[in-house]
DNA sequence: TTGAAAGCGATACCAC
DNA sequence: GTGGTATCGCTTTCAA
C-alpha cells in the first residue's frame, strides 16, 4: 500500500490566509503573533480564532529572512565523544526553550557538500548562534564562523589559534591528579595503567597530565608500556586491556579516560578472571548514569553535565543579544568514590 | 575578558555581493550554485573564485523560501528511549548526506510555545520531511502534520488513529517469545520476571506480548507479581529488582525490556550477591554496544540499527520526491545468545 | 490601533 | 548562455 503524501504547496496556510479569514491586514496578524505592537482586544481575538481554526503555523524560513533572527540556536557534536550527550542535550534544549529559543542539533564534521565544492555546514544562517562540541568542527570552519562574526560557544575545548571565542572547560587536570593520588595513597597502587582518550579531545590530554603529575609527585616513573589508547570506546579499551593481559603487562590499577572505556576494561578484566577491585582497581571519568549500576559501582569523576549545558546556553544567548560573553568558564568536577577503586560503597 | 562577537548583519555576504564581485548576474551565480543550468566555463570559474574569496555561503532561509525545498530532513526524538540513538543518528545522517540532504535533530515533545498559545514545533517548514521517533510527538501533532500533507516516516511505531503514514517497525513479538522459549526450554526457567518498558513505546508492549505468549505456550501461568515497570531506565529497573528481592519474590530469570534496564537489574542482583547466570538468568533487548562487554556478556536481541536508519531515510526521501512510500516496513531482529542466560559464550 | 508597502536573499521563469 | 524580474511568507517601518 502506498499512501500519497505528496505535499501540495498550495495546502500551506500563510499569514495572508489568516488575515483574510480574520478580515484584518497581515500586519495585524504579525503583531498578534509576535506581540510586537498593541492590538485591540477585538481584533486579537479574531486573529487567534482564525489561527486556531486554520491550524496555521508561521513559516520559519520567511520569519528568518524577514526578521534578523531565527530564534534558534544550533548544537554541533561529533559521532564519537563523551557519552553524556544524551543527558546534556535535553538540558541544553530546556534552557534554550526557557528563553524562547529552539534547538537545532547536527552531527558535525561531516559538512554536506553543497554544490560539489562549497561545504555547506549547518548552523550558518540556520541559527543565531552555535554551541560547538569537541572534535565536531574543523578549526578552519570555526575560524571562518568567527571571522564572520557568528556567535559561538565552544564546549570542553579551547579556541583554535587563540581566537577570542567564549568557551567552557571542565576542570580535568587537578581532579585526575587527585584520583590517582587516591589510588596511590589510599589503595597503595604503584603500577597504574592509563587508557588514554581520543587525541582530538583536550579533556583527554589534560586528564593524562593529571595522571602523570600524580605519578611524579609520588616518585613513580611513567611507564610507556602502561599507556595505551582507548579512544573513548568500549571495544578499543577492551582490546587494549586484553592485549596488556596477553603480554603479561603487570598493573594494579587502571585509570580509564572515560567511563565507557572503563566498562570495556572491566569486561576484559572479568573475562580473564581478574576481580575488580580485589585484584585490580579501576577508575573512570565522567560519571555517566550507568556507572553507579556497574558491578562494581565505578569510582569516577562527576561533571555537572546539566549545569554545563545550562551555562553554555546562557553564555551563547548573552553573546547573541549583547555581543558579550565570558571568554572562559571553568566548571567544577568532583571525585566520586565508589567501589571499583577498592573503597567501601553502600 | 569579554570579546565582542556581536554579529554585524551587514557582514553577511549575499548572492548579490558575489555577483558583483564576479561581474555577473545573480542568476548566473545561482546557476553555478545549483547546477540548475549550463554556465560557460569562464563565468563559472569567476563565480567560484568570488565565492571562495568571499567565503560566501548561501542563506538557507532564503533558499527555502524561494525554492520549495530545504534539502533538509528533520529527526524528532524523545529524551527517554532506546539508547541506540547515538548509533542510529549518525547512520541516518550519513544516508541523508549521501542523498544531498542535511539533517536537523530535535528533542520533541517539548513544543516551543510560540506566541503564548501557538505551539511551534520544529520540523514544520524547516525541513522537507520528518523522521519521528517513539514518544517524541503527541498524536495530535502528527495528525496535524499529516493533514498538512507534510511528509513523515514514523520509526518503531504505528500511526495514530490508523492514519496512512509510512512507518518502520521492528519485529518484537516473535523474537521476544523465542527468547523466553530459550529461557524455558534450554535453561529450565519457570519463574521469569518481566521488567516492562515505557508505556508509550509500542515495542515494549509487543515484547511483553511475546513474553506472555511463550509462557502460555509452555503452560506457565502469568504471575502479576513478576511483572513491573522498568521504563527503559537503569535506576527504575534497579529499584524494581531490589524491591522484588526485599519482598522475597522468587524468580529464576529476568527478561528486561531493553538492555539498559537489564544493566540496572544486573546491578541490583550483583549487590544482593546473586550471581548471573548461575543463580538467575538475565536477558535484555536491543543489543546496544555495551552489552557484549558487560560482566557477564548479555543475551539479548539485536536490532539492525543502522539499517533501520538507512531505510527510514530512504523511505522519507521517496515520500518527499514521489509522494509514495511503503506504508509499513518490518525490520528483522535476531536473538543474540551470550552468557547472561546461562549459555557458554566465547 | 491599523494598513500599505518596502524589503530580506535566493530561485526560476521569461526574454534576449 | 545570460541577465532581468516576479515571487516565496513574513517583519518592520511609515503614514494614516
Amino acid at each position: 500500500m502506498k499512501p500519497n503524501n505528496r505535499p501540495k504547496p498550495s495546502a500551506q496556510k500563510t499569514i495572508t490566509d489568516v488575515a483574510k479569514r480574520a478580515d484584518v491586514s497581515i500586519s495585524t496578524v504579525s503583531r498578534v503573533l509576535n506581540h510586537s505592537a498593541p492590538v485591540s482586544f477585538e481584533l486579537e481575538a479574531k486573529v487567534k480564532t482564525a489561527i486556531a481554526e486554520m491550524r496555521y503555523r508561521p513559516q520559519t524560513a520567511a520569519r528568518t529572512l524577514a526578521g534578523q533572527r531565527t530564534n534558534t540556536i544550533g548544537l554541533v557534536f561529533a559521532e564519537i565523544g563523551p557519552d553524556f550527550y544524551p543527558v546534556m542535550i535535553p538540558s541544553i534544549e530546556k534552557e534554550a526553550r526557557l528563553n524562547g529559543y529552539n534547538l537545532l542539533i547536527s552531527v558535525g564534521n561531516n559538512p554536506l557538500q553543497f554544490s560539489d565544492e562549497i561545504p555547506f555546514t549547518l548552523g550558518d544562517h540556520y541559527t543565531d548562534g552555535l554551541l560547538i562540541f569537541p572534535a565536531s568542527l574543523p578549526a578552519e570552519e570555526i575560524r571562518r564562523q568567527f571571522l564572520n562574526d557568528f556567535p559561538m560557544v565552544l564546549i570542553q575545548q579551547t579556541p583554535p589559534n587563540g581566537l577570542q571565542i567564549p568557551h567552557l572547560v571542565v576542570k580535568n587536570k587537578n581532579i585526575a591528579c587527585k584520583m590517582v593520588d587516591h589510588l596511590i595513597e589510599v589503595h597503595g597502587c604503584r603500577r597504574i595503567a592509563f587508557l588514554a582518550g581520543l587525541n582530538e579531545h583536550e579533556d583527554a590530554a589534560q586528564r593524562e597530565m593529571g595522571y602523570r603529575q600524580s605519578l611524579a609527585a609520588h616518585g613513580i616513573l611513567f611507564d610507556p608500556e602502561l599507556r595505551t589508547e582507548g579512544y573513548f570506546l568500549r571495544k578499543e579499551s577492551y582490546e587494549a586491556v586484553k592485549l596488556w593481559l596477553q603480554r603479561g603487562v603487570e598493573f594494579d590499577a587502571i585509570f580509564a579516560c572515560d567511563d565507557f572505556s572503563a566498562i570495556g576494561a572491566l569486561s576484559a578484566l572479568n573475562q580473564a578472571g581478574i576481580r575488580v577491585p580485589e585484584d585490580v582497581a579501576l577508575v573512570g571519568f565522567d560519571d555517566i548514569e550507568i556507572s553507579r549500576y556497574l558491578p562494581p559501582p565505578l569510582t569516577t569523576v562527576a561533571i555537572p553535565i546539566e549545569e554545563l549545558g545550562r551555562i553554555a546556553v546562557q553564555q551563547l544567548l548573552r553573546l547573541i543579544h549583547t555581543g558579550q560573553a565570558d571568554l572562559v568558564t571553568e566548571v567544577e568536577t568532583e571525585l566520586v568514590v565508589r567501589r571499583s577503586c577498592g573503597c567501601e560503597y553502600k
